[in-house]
DNA sequence: GTCTATAAATAGATAGAC
DNA sequence: GTCTATCTATTTATAGAC
């Protein structure tokens, strides 16, 4: 699925792969608006001029890295709706996949929590088209449980936010958390990844439990 | 607590009362960094010159903001925490509350989502103790049920996120689910805020309910 | 592929008249 | 309080040498 890039035989090597990871940092930081080329430039230690080589335009640069970032999750998720397996064991995949994906990205929600404020402006049917791949795979598997009686009748909309809401919401505020923590003395707290599972992976079953009788486990 | 301001004798009439209007439009529209005093300006039909005699920065005019918006929801939760309820009538009251807040303003979630991903740059401490206030109140409510065993040994901070997480994100995310559903033709679903409260008062009694023994209710 | 230099547009902010 | 005009810095993007 990935179409391998032909570098050009007297390329330096990485050039690219470091403007991306460069942008990433500065967008995941910054936003899109509040990111300049400069700075990319800079962090990724090339000039100016490099970057609208291998990029048209720093919203293209911006979308390359969304496809990329958000492509992968996609995939992964789909991967597990698809399975033979039980709708709540699906909902458990999900949850762990979701968390270990958002654990292994400094910038993931931070993109993606402002692609929300922004309603996605910057993204064009592509990407927009990936976010929709995320959602409709985390619907589709609370859809079919509720389909098949094994979750009580939930709205979809509203089950599905509130597995991917606490989250992201908790994630995402991590470094506010932190600012609040030293300037105003409050501790909120933070979990590890495994904690944050079973969390998640508690509140899913209570939420999706039939009215009678107490979900299998 | 809100210090009245002193109008010239001469001032027009809302003059500054237009620009903190368009200011919150625009910043809810596109964030601090998208916004431009100039577009602001034009909206509010003031010059851009009237904007730096009322505030000092473009800065100042959004910190202004922040702390209209955040303080009343501070307020209005702080008055029911210290309520004499118990503390699942408590979640109830600012589970709707929370809802009737969010549901009331075109750029609360916006403007705060953005902060969460920015780690709260442009917010000072006043700002932050705003923020700092709302979670703390929240949490507060969740920890006493806890400490009165009316509520299961949850992790206090998991369960704050879980309250607020699936409101904000699902509230939040309407317009990008408006594009996918037009462009994408993936309806994700809508719901009106009586439903939304209803279900995140489900999701938190659920998810606060003691082990053994269902909740009262 | 990589650089220097610069174009062209726009931003936040201010001076000063009225 | 309100406006016109403008300053200064920064930004995206490109031209062209190597």
């Amino acid at each position: 699925m990935v179409r391998p890039r032909r570098a050009a035989p007297t390329a330096l090597p990485g050039t690219r792969s470091r403007i991306l990871s460069a942008a990433c940092d500065e967008f995941g930081a910054r936003g899109f608006a509040a990111t300049t080329v400069d700075r990319i430039a800079g962090r990724a230690r090339v000039n100016k001029a490099m970057i609208y080589y291998h990029f048209s335009s720093k919203a293209a640069l911006y979308t390359a890295i969304v496809r990329e970032m958000y492509g992968q999750i996609a995939e992964q998720l789909q991967a597990i709706a698809t399975q033979p397996l039980s709708a709540e064991a699906k909902i458990d995949a999900l949850i762990e996949t979701l968390v270990n994906a958002v654990d292994g990205s400094r910038h993931f929600l931070p993109i993606f929590l402002r692609e929300i404020a922004d309603g996605a402006v910057h993204l064009g049917p592509a990407e927009l088209a990936l976010i929709a791949g995320i959602f409709s795979t985390v619907r589709g598997v609370i859809v079919e449980g509720v389909r098949q009686r094994r979750f009580q009748q939930v709205n979809p909309a509203l089950a599905h936010f509130t597995l991917i809401g606490p989250l992201v919401m908790f994630r995402a505020s991590a470094p506010v958390r932190e600012r609040i923590r030293t300037t105003q003395r409050l501790d909120i707290g933070e979990v590890d990844s495994r904690t944050l599972i079973a969390h998640l992976q508690m509140v899913a079953r209570r939420m999706l439990a039939p009215e009678e009788g107490p979900a299998k486990d």
